[in-house]
DNA sequence: AACGGTAATATGTAGCTACTTAAAATGTCA
DNA sequence: TGACATTTTAAGTAGCTACATATTACCGTT
């Protein structure tokens, strides 16, 4: 029996945790070194460098370079949401999806679809509507620009039955994504497509996506009534 | 020179996202097992790991012992959500944050309110009203249940002062917290607290915790029209 | 007292070894 | 063939060392 009394990094994590929630540590209070840490718990700094990490990542505690860890001046609450393929999202849902294309077209982006993309100059895009179903009954609209200059390849895509949604997640990573959620009233388009009244109010995602600083799409998404966007964990 | 031929573990990680996204690995497929991905990039296996963990948090890859790697089946697009104290985000805004306790009042909580914490016996709660100003308007309304039991030192906060939010915040640490997001109509009361028009489109959030399982707060907060969310980085 | 260069320091990272653990694969027996 | 026990495998974790890097802190000069 010499295994159990390792300390797990998570065991470190939680200690930690508790001391500063028990009011030991206020925010903006500096914690002691980790190889201070690590020698009180008798444990290896590089447990305590884990740990540390682990609540860096969720923002309870701000580190830096020989400036030490302290305590996050402004404690925040963050949460961590996942989207998924949105025929995935109706299927898990148990529903059966349906897809269709409302309007494709190729034209010059306006001001405010650069602007989603921190643009100035003018882009040739294609833009999709479409219109996501559970069991036939609408589901999703998507109002979607897509960069002609940094994905051609949408071109030849058929999206009369593959959702630009779908194309895009499986064939095009990003590395950035912004979002923004916020509600509407729904218009007389909306309410049709939707089936919602005029009105209704609808909430609204929107989300814009680069490679290596290179825009590929801003879309943005709007439910039906009563749709309501959970947490993962 | 022999420093600059270590790599690191956000190069294998970029090299192994690459990998992926060039279609090398689609989907469902098994990446080769750590100690070869080091063996063939000539690195540790403790980079890779370090790679992979991260791959993994993003929600690129599933990992499991014995089961090897593979790419997420269904990609999702994870975001980070940072959820600040409002009095934080008025100022961080540039308004003077200004705070209305409404109302108070303990009760036994009503079955939506057991309903967010997944309880059936009735609890007795706090139950909040409250209004936050930025520059003496409208900002945020709160509609707040605090659990007695988890939390009794809530009566002896002077709620006319302190906000409920920043209190709880600062002194209630949580283990487990689910928000949801949806958009709701505004009504005659909400309309009139917020300075809105009756039927303007709301953004609801809905966000309660919990600390080792015992429920701490639920609280429903309303935006004036036109507030938006936005992801982190 | 203001400036600037240097030393000191706490975290960050890479590599190695050894061991643990979950789970898949295999084998055994009824 | 099917249920169950055993082995094997690949990721997960802990500890150690060595070095990198970003700052802060200090000190000497003007």
């Amino acid at each position: 029996m010499k295994t159990t009394n390792r300390l797990s990094w998570k065991y470190v994590r939680d200690e930690i945790h508790h001391e500063i929630l028990s009011g030991r540590y206020g925010p903006g209070d500096r914690l002691p070194r980790d190889a201070d840490i690590a020698d009180q718990l008798n444990c290896a700094r590089s447990t305590v460098q884990r740990a540390m990490q682990d609540l860096s990542d969720i923002g309870l505690v701000e580190r830096r370079r020989k400036g030490g860890t302290r305590v996050h001046p402004e404690p925040v609450t963050r949460a961590t949401l996942d989207i998924p393929i949105t025929r995935h999202e109706v299927e898990k849902k148990g529903g059966r999806y349906g897809y269709q294309l409302i309007m494709q077209e190729e034209m010059s982006a306006p001001r405010t679809v650069l602007a989603a993309f921190e643009l100035t100059s003018p882009v040739s895009m294609l833009r999709i509507e479409a219109l996501h179903l559970s069991d036939n009954r609408p589901y999703m609209l998507e109002d979607r620009w897509v960069c002609l200059d940094t994905v051609p390849e949408i071109r030849d895509v058929d999206l009369e039955i593959h959702s630009a949604n779908e194309w895009l997640v499986l064939n095009r990573p990003y590395t950035r994504c912004d979002l923004r959620f916020y509600a509407i009233s729904a218009d007389q388009k909306m309410s049709e497509m939707l089936g919602a009244k005029i009105g209704d109010a609808l909430l609204l995602i929107e989300r814009s996506t680069w490679i290596d600083g290179a825009p590929i799409t801003t879309v943005k998404t709007i439910t039906t009534p009563g749709y309501q966007l959970l947490t993962s964990s």
